[in-house]
DNA sequence: CATGAAGTTTACGTTAACGTAAAGTGCGAT
DNA sequence: ATCGCACTTTACGTTAACGTAAACTTCATG
């Protein structure tokens, strides 16, 4: 009914199979330099036309992986080593429990922050007070 | 009744009035590297006998507030600002409100933390559900 | 053909709070 | 006198994830 949604490849493009380092920039809101930085970490490996890098939707997932992977908390060596299994044995049940496992760590990890930053919370409106009361005995002497 | 709490000076030390830079170390388990640091970022400024760091009370109970600021997540700057206030005007109450401020700024900071944390966590939990839904077909595959 | 945009490499800079190594001084005790 | 320990200074190293600058190439377009 609507032709955006026709399938027929030779008349609508979906998904572009190739992407410039300024096209995955752009889509992921990250500069170049972090992107060249990801292949230098060994985290993507694009081919080369050239001089000139050419992604594909395999690089592109990996990105989208990478930076989803920092949003809880992966740092990139951590993220490179699911990928490196996933390499090695793209359907390894080994690499699922590593990633559990790594889970489990960062969640650990968070709730005790969690604790921390409630406790440091609760200490900060104990300081917050004592300059309050401070204050006031201040200000009523200068009252006086 | 117990002499350990005799009052008399004379009989009794019950405070030291210096310290090595040892002492300090010891006391709050820090290093004295980190303390000379301290020194050298303006939060302390110890006498000198020669070339030995010589402590005194002052100083101690302003190691204590630095510990304590950074345990308030405190910067080192931001401890010695208020600490030059400090020593600028004793008793000011611009001091006071610049530190309400600042502790104002932590909490918003912490409790915002505290909302990236609680989404994280969840976000780690959707995808360790959906690890523990791939392996489970991966396990119950092997298994037939 | 010149220009400008986008791409490339290399390599040092950034932030915070120290760690660590190197090389020397001071002093009480043996 | 010589240990040995505590203390001193100076200055580079650490961590993570890029930022930034310099200097160059490639390519499409006017």
């Amino acid at each position: 009914m609507n032709d955006e949604f026709a399938m027929n490849p030779e008349r609508v493009r979906r998904t572009q199979d190739t992407f410039s380092i300024g096209d995955l920039a752009r889509e992921f809101d990250v500069t170049t330099r972090t992107i060249r930085f990801y292949e230098d970490q060994g985290l993507i490996t694009p081919e080369r036309r050239g001089q000139t890098r050419i992604y594909k939707q395999k690089d592109r997932v990996r990105l989208k992986l990478i930076l989803r992977g920092k949003r809880l908390g992966f740092t990139l060596a951590e993220t490179r080593t699911l990928f490196d299994m996933y390499d090695r044995d793209g359907s390894s049940v080994n690499q699922l429990q590593t990633m559990l496992t790594l889970i489990e760590d960062k969640k650990a990890a968070l709730r005790q922050q969690l604790e921390d930053i409630k406790v440091v919370l609760h200490e900060l409106s104990a300081v917050e007070n004592g300059c309050r009361t401070e204050l006031a005995t201040k200000t009523s002497r200068s009252a006086n």
